[in-house]
DNA sequence: TAGTTAATTAACCTATTGGTTAAATATAAA
DNA sequence: TTTATATTTAACCAATAGGTTAATTAACTA
């Protein structure tokens, strides 16, 4: 049994699974049309298996129309992978400033030179 | 051969490696500190190849000191993420809309169920 | 030089992932 | 009742992921 977000993050590692759910954030969709632009490179069954991946992390809602599963995208594990991110917004921002890394090595608890790794002699 | 960004999402889905990642964003920290809160469960091996997992995607950076191999966390795989989930900002802002929308039924107000996404037949 | 600490590599194992084809199921339409 | 369409399930397969233990490499220390 894995956790929500390992769930999420492993669902969004496929770029089939991301080009499905790019497809429903334009609208609902059924099966054969989400796979549509697949089956050149795979057959229906592997497109109902990534389907289900998505699914099983929450990422797509699945329902029952006649013959037809319409699937909607549902947005409340992408607000779980943001809220985790937060917590390395300082990370990425810092990486597009390098002025502002460089401030934060010379400003830091330990410089570049400096004894980092404190082992007792 | 797989794109940055499933690297990076594939990294992302462990948790043992989310805490690394969350051990990293506190400072830089070499190999054995980084295993020692997982040695209970599992090797040093394997806390080497999870390791390796988050290098490959980029998100941390090994270098050498001596004997130690101090690890610090790099940011642009997260703003990579962060750029792609922008485009489903609206999505799980709407499932907050959804919640309220909720929670007006609850406090007596009637929600209305609007189609927000057309489906062909 | 020998010993200790840090980390990696090698060889191996099992479970999971991502795909296949063929058969089965569900619903509508003729 | 048969046929067509939409989708899933079953059975299978190869590659990868995540773990193990044992051996190896790298650098410092006595």
């Amino acid at each position: 049994m894995q956790d929500g977000l390992s769930l999420t993050f492993a669902a969004l590692a496929d770029p089939t699974r991301r080009a499905m759910l790019a497809r429903l954030s334009r609208g609902e969709a059924n099966v054969s049309d989400l796979a549509k632009p697949f089956l050149k490179e795979m057959s229906l069954p592997a497109v109902t298996k990534h389907l289900k991946v998505l699914e099983k992390a929450g990422l797509v809602t699945k329902t029952r129309e006649a013959q037809w599963r319409p699937c909607k995208l549902n947005g409340a594990p992408f607000k779980d992978v943001s809220n985790w991110m937060e917590q390395y917004r300082t990370f990425w921002e810092e990486s597009f400033d390098r002025l502002d890394a460089y401030l934060k090595t010379v400003t830091g608890n330990e410089g570049k030179k400096g004894k980092k790794h404190g082992r007792k002699k």
